[in-house]
RNA sequence: GGCCGAUUCGUCUAACGGUUAGGACGACAGAUUCUCAAUCUGUAAAUAGGAGUUCGAUUCUCCUAUCGGCUGCCA
């Protein structure tokens, strides 16, 4: 079991879009079976007809791509044990459900969702839960209190039915968990779950996982610790097939909370909390819009590296990873045992890292099409020399736009606050002397004419920032962003000298103050 | 309610039973600068509480508290 080849698998229900908890789980099993040279599975869990939305399993797959984390075998790659979609293997659970049944493992139950609804209710009325156990099974109608003809009869005549596993009574289940390690229940505190049902003729999640585990040989389970809870299920299950000698090892991985308020986190949280729960942005079949990191201007390899130390540490104080150094570095045993909240703020640092690391040349493009929603066009070149003026203070994609749009356009107002500042009749005067200084120029280059205007500027004592904040107001219309020569450059000599000029048309000679 | 799990700065986290309990984000302060950022330096900030075990406990055990998950013919 020990040197069997390392298969994972990230295993979706397509009842929505992926969030970010999900895509965690997904990267983990990535990274395991990278590491290991094994294999991903991606396999869509869709057994639950009710909740099945249309376009989830397609969002799925993108967000995935988006990530990075590619499949080996799974849906869209097909593999040796196509098809990977639950649905379309339904005629296999049965089979399995009824082996249970024969083997005394499992039994048919016919009660109807009334009997159960009431069943609950009167249970909670006395101050307790229901369950469905080996105190009430006898009770109610079961294989187990009916006849073998009786049975057979309502099945024929179509009465509904589902498959119970029979939970022993009374027996300590021992489990090991690779990242919580040894773990003891009761069975007796268990009830008897659901396995398959006839209404749709589709299996539960237990069973159908279990079944799939198993025959896709699944070696490791690394998923939410939301499913703890039905670990010793599993074990049984495991079990009660014989399989025990191949069965996955586990690993429960802890849950991603809520930003803000209680709970974990889920998919009904969309991007209420001010920021996205979701790698893409969704729209779901009624409608309903949710924001997404790719959408809100993250790169992926930023993303991904966020989510990694999101409950995984590497035990030294690094903290940029690319996903290759993930998954060198990546080992179940640094997985931290308790919920994760995370944190707005450090996303958009880690985002700025990476997108400072990025050449100019590689965001060229991105600026360009941003550039061109507003109706300027540009060369890559152009394109990528204003990055180079701004990027230090980009912290998303989209705030290239913002950052370099009066690097191409020339302001049509002035804020009122720098106005207010600078714009002042000794200013103005000294203004015009630094326009007749670039006029003299034949091209405007920062690098000459810095020492010339520094000299200027000491010589005769003139206060520098007055000067240059005077003219950044004439240029951009703003008090901030790069240095002011170097966008004088970037924008040529003629073009300064009319902003100049324009600016000194619409504010006038300024105030005397 | 029952069962299971978890608990270190505000947040993410590190620390063979022996450290001035470390780092990062954020906050604050300073440096730099023509502005805004970026960058650099610094400051504040934590072992949930109580019993044990031990020469010594963040680390092991128990109790309590709190948080979380599960308790569906959902996954």
């Amino acid at each position: 079991m020990s040197n069997r080849r390392v298969r994972v698998r990230f295993a979706p229900s397509p009842t929505g879009p992926l969030h970010i908890g999900g895509v965690r789980t997904a990267l983990y099993n990535y990274l395991f079976a990278r590491q290991h040279g094994g294999d991903f599975i991606v396999r869509i869990e869709d057994t639950d007809s009710q909740r099945f939305v249309p376009g989830a399993e397609q969002y799925i797959f993108e967000a995935l791509k988006w990530c990075g984390i590619n499949a080996n075998e799974g849906v869209e790659q097909g593999g040796p044990h196509a098809p990977y979609r639950q649905s379309e293997r339904r005629d296999i659970y049965l089979r399995y459900a009824l082996q249970l049944v024969e083997n005394g493992n499992a039994y048919y139950a016919f009660d109807s969702a009334q009997t159960l609804d009431t069943l609950r209710r009167e249970a909670e009325a006395n101050g307790s839960a229901f369950a469905y156990n080996y105190q009430v099974r006898n009770k109610l109608e079961t294989s187990l209190r009916l006849s073998a003809d009786e049975v057979q009869q309502r099945i024929k005549r179509g009465d509904n039915w589902v498959i119970r596993f029979k939970m022993p009574e009374n027996e300590d289940v021992e489990m090991d968990d690779l990242i919580r390690g040894h773990i003891t229940t009761n069975t007796a505190s268990l009830d008897d779950k659901v396995l398959y049902k006839s209404a749709d003729s589709l299996p539960t999640y237990h069973l159908a996982n279990i079944v799939d585990d198993h025959l896709m040989e699944i070696s490791h389970v690394i998923r939410g610790e939301e499913w703890l809870p039905s670990l010793p299920l599993h074990y049984l299950l495991y079990r009660a097939f014989g399989w025990t000698n191949t069965q996955p090892q586990f690993a429960h991985l802890p849950l991603l909370l809520k930003p803000q308020g209680q709970g974990k986190l889920s998919k009904r949280d969309g991007d209420k909390m001010g920021f996205p729960v979701f790698p893409l942005h969704w729209k779901s079949p009624e409608g309903e819009e949710a924001r997404g990191y790719r959408e809100d201007g993250y790169l992926p390899e930023a993303f991904i590296n966020m989510l990694a130390l999101l409950g995984w540490n590497p035990g030294t104080e690094q903290e940029l990873f690319s996903m290759d150094q993930l998954i060198a570095a990546f080992t179940l045993d640094r997985v931290g045992k308790s919920g994760a909240r995370f944190n707005p703020d450090k996303a958009r640092w880690f985002n700025a890292q990476y997108l400072h690391r990025c050449t100019n040349e590689q965001l060229a493009p991105e600026l360009m099409a941003m550039l061109a929603s507003i109706g300027v066009s540009t060369t890559p070149d152009r394109a990528a020399k204003a990055i180079g003026l701004i990027k230090e203070r980009a912290t998303l994609l989209p705030d290239l736009l913002p950052l370099t749009e009066r690097l191409f356009v020339a302001p049509s107002a002035y804020d009122q606050k720098s106005t207010d500042k600078f714009w002042k009749a000794d200013n103005v005067r000294l203004l015009n002397e630094l326009k007749a200084k670039f006029d003299a120029e034949t091209q405007l280059i920062a690098a000459n004419i810095e020492p010339k205007i520094h000299e200027w500027v000491k010589g005769n004592q003139l206060p520098m920032g007055q000067i240059m904040n005077t003219l950044r107001l004439a240029i951009i219309g703003v008090s901030q962003g790069p240095s002011i020569l170097d966008i004088c450059e970037f924008i040529g000599k003629a073009e300064t000298l009319k902003r100049i000029e324009a600016a000194l048309a619409t504010l006038g000679e300024g105030r005397t103050a």
